[in-house]
DNA sequence: TTGCTCCTCACGTCACGTGAGGTGGC
DNA sequence: TTGCTCCTCACGTCACGTGAGGTGGC
């Protein structure tokens, strides 16, 4: 009636999302209610959505409807945002195996200390995006309400964990024209000081999935040159999701702090 | 460069999908090559695609480009299925939770033995779909070629095992006006007998998607008269997929072989 | 010499599916 | 009494993530 499997009926048994009106004390047997059925096909629409089973349990012991169709909007909005992600995944590997290689030049500097307006958190790569907008967001507009003055495009500092364990500490920052200090701090936003170091530049130039592309570019570029990391990664965002539409306006540029090192042979 | 966590990378190459240029005999320390990036690159891409590692492993040694666009092009139209799936299961969702009930009387039927032109297949349920079309396509091909003569609406059986097991030996047929002997029997189809019954019937009007709905009503109904199930279910399709375009258009008649039984008290 | 990085197990996750081996109910 | 159904473990699946505990390299 249900065409949900038997393996799955007990199963929802086991995790108490729906359990038999009864159970034989001897022979185990399982017994449902006739009104279990209803049940029992919602849970298996949730299910065919890849919704958890936790989740689905909230549904169906929700205390109200609006609790419960908060539940479910709060899924399908999930649901969307993969289907985007999805679709964002396909343009980004069609651009690969196009593979049109850029020839953009990098760029060497030397930059000096800085001071800058900053929001600092411990950020996992999956709730990432998120995170970055809101903490951008709220610099912009402590900025705009303060005496303090933008000396310098947004930019951010990933330490090499956060690539390589997806969860680090990272530090989103404004630069300021002058030292910032006595104004006031408001929110998340604090002054810190951005150290001087010799950065590989490279630009990336479009939508940020792309963006392991140029990181591989330049990494293999410093790394046969027997460069040693020093430092969190930097990027700067001169053109960013906050500035335009299109992703393909995108301009990002990415900074590889490095060690001068005396020339490796091979390696 | 590549933004893959370490364990993906460990776990790469245990499971052989991307061995490193070197491993240290000593240490254990896994090496690699700048040019394992750009292919770590293009691993990632289709692991965010949820390919498996398998197919991922395919694409990468596949001889040629013509079967490496083969392998992905696959996996994009079993993704473009899965969306379709789950719009279908949402607009589903939504029509249970409004929960029209429909008040569609159940008839009871007793109905005589019949030739048919058959085609039994031991199938799953994930590939039933695909199944049931090529299998009407192929009896409805085989009517129009021979002399045989059409008796009735197209049907199906369905061992209860196949709801509960998702996997056993259906049988699509399509009724036949005498007893077809000696015609020839094309392909796969053979000449059945399906057996006299009393059936419970429900008509099922809709995507095929709701009919759990009408099963379970139908079934709630046998159970409450302490009717016992005698045999397959048996399905008739009045209008199909084959017939016209709008799912809700469908009609499928929904029989229940009921065994007729001495009133039970309760249960 | 001290951290830091890398390593190897072993186990967890999630929602069941897959047997093996046993028993109840008609 | 014979099958058939239901049961309970225990383990497998898939692609890693999560520690624990240990070691190499600078």
């Amino acid at each position: 009636m249900t065409h949900l499997s038997i393996k799955a009926l007990r199963h929802y048994h086991d995790v108490g999302l729906l359990e038999p009106a009864e159970v034989d004390r001897w022979s185990g047997y399982r017994r449902y209610d006739t009104t279990q059925v209803a049940v029992a096909q919602v849970i298996r629409r949730f299910r065919d959505l890849e919704m958890p089973v936790d989740e689905v349990r909230a549904v169906l012991t929700a205390p109200d409807g609006d609790r419960r169709n908060q539940i479910i909007a709060a899924h399908l909005e999930r649901m969307e945002e993969q289907l985007e992600q999805t679709r964002t995944t396909v343009a980004s590997l069609r651009r690969v195996l196009e593979a049109r290689s850029s020839t953009v030049p990098i760029d060497y500097r030397s930059v000096p200390a800085i001071t800058a307006l900053a929001i600092r958190s411990t950020v996992t790569v999956s709730e990432f995006e998120r995170w970055w907008v809101g903490a951008f967001q709220e610099l912009h507009a402590a900025l705009a309400a303060g005496s303090l003055r933008r000396g310098g495009p947004d930019g951010a500092l990933y330490p090499g964990d956060f690539f390589e364990l997806e969860c680090a500490e990272v530090v989103a920052y404004v630069p300021l024209d002058g030292s910032g200090s006595g104004a006031p701090r408001p929110g998340r936003t604090e002054l810190i000081e951005v150290p001087g170091a010799d950065l590989a530049v490279l630009l990336h130039s479009g939508a940020l999935e792309d963006m392991d592309q140029t990181y591989g570019t330049l990494g293999i570029h410093v790394v046969e040159r027997g460069l040693g990391v020093d430092g969190p990664i930097r990027e700067q965002y001169l053109v960013s999701p906050l500035d335009v539409e299109d992703p393909g306006d995108y301009r990002t540029e990415i900074c590889w702090p490095i060690a001068g090192r005396t020339a490796d042979p091979g390696d």
